[in-house]
DNA sequence: GGATTGTTTCAATTTTTCCTGAAAATTGGC
DNA sequence: GCCAATTTTCAGGAAAAATTGAAACAATCC
């Protein structure tokens, strides 16, 4: 169990990390330099990540910056250095409130807008009977909407800082399973609107 | 709103819905279909849907075949016709459980496994110290295993069937919410090796 | 302030993924 | 069992995404 053997075990979560990132809309190599660093638990700079990963100068910029926007990379400076270092979050759950958050913000928004957007173009002049067809078709977007908005109101309870987020995340979803099915399970006063609750 | 705007709109979903697909490792496509599926309600055959997205007659069922792999549409026969429909499940919580159920199957369990493969193979020598090195390398292996088992867990009893799997899947988040920080949530007696609970 | 070290940007290229269309296989009706 | 309608497969081509590398830019030191 020497150096090389650490070496080959971090290359070959490397790996795995990556190809998971891949299946998940995530470039490989971003996957893999937020694994690397998050294997060594050293801060690293862009030459080391460029050796070790044997990627070009521009690509780890690329990656290195994307994985801080997304907050689970963090530069570090050091006196007398002018390189910069980048150390990943290490602390595996704020990683994943991190993702999520991040996710969230970039798809299931943007997306939830769009579906708001065409409801409110095809509702139909009020008072006008819609007819059977559009009323479905509005239903069917309506359970959609309310989908997101569930979905949001929990992710944004989880990924409100620490293991509070993630108690309150199941309080919501708690309460949710209730309403879709079933009793309310007691103690809970979370507001069914998940949006503002907690 | 006549039919073109119920077409228009029905348009701008699956747009939408196809955008997001992508974002998330899915083909394009293969999400355009099922959003067409989704918001049309009605069972459609790969000549509809051919013509209405303009794909080839080999991607409609690629993608059709793929969806119903999924689980998230299902295929439907008529008397005195030959041709295949194919019909989406119209309960939002019911597609996304069949999505999380998939998805947990064939991208985190492989990962978890690799994990693991990659643990057991560097753990060193049983009584020898393995070096600080060593140590913390393994410790953020088995904590990345830790979080990957809670997960499972919870996905676990989400995907089992309607609002139970809710609730069962919301009791093991309050659980480990309580572990990671504070106190217990009171009337919990999910157990905290999350594969085996519920 | 100029030299040096380090970082970012982006057009060109490579790689990967997706899609097409026609041929092969399968299915249902008779 | 045969035929025609329908579905599936897959090699090749098209499109999209990722990557490189070099030039522009920025920061630091002396």
């Amino acid at each position: 169990m020497g150096k090389a053997d650490i070496r080959e075990s971090q290359d070959r979560f490397v790996a795995a990390w990556g190809q998971m990132g891949s299946a998940w809309g995530i470039s490989r190599t971003m996957a893999e330099v937020h694994a690397l660093l998050y294997i060594t638990g050293q801060p690293l700079c862009t030459d080391d990540i460029m050796e070790r990963l044997q990627i070009s100068r521009g690509n780890a910029s690329m990656s290195l910056r994307a994985l801080v926007d997304w907050g689970i990379v963090e530069r570090e400076h050091r006196r007398g250095d002018r390189k910069e270092y980048f150390r990943a979050e290490q602390d595996v759950w704020a990683m994943f409130r991190a993702i999520v958050r991040e996710r969230m913000k970039r798809e299931a928004d943007p997306l939830r807008a769009a579906l708001y957007e065409i409801r409110d173009s095809t509702i139909g002049r009020a008072g006008v009977d819609p007819g059977p067809e559009l009323a479905s078709h509005n239903r069917r977007l309506d359970e959609l909407i309310r989908f997101f908005h569930t979905l949001e109101g929990v992710s944004n309870s989880f990924v409100s800082p620490a293991g509070r987020g993630l108690q309150a995340a199941a309080k919501i979803l708690g309460y949710v399973g209730g309403a879709l099915s079933g009793p309310k399970p007691e103690n809970t006063e979370a507001d069914p609107d998940t949006k503002e609750a907690i």
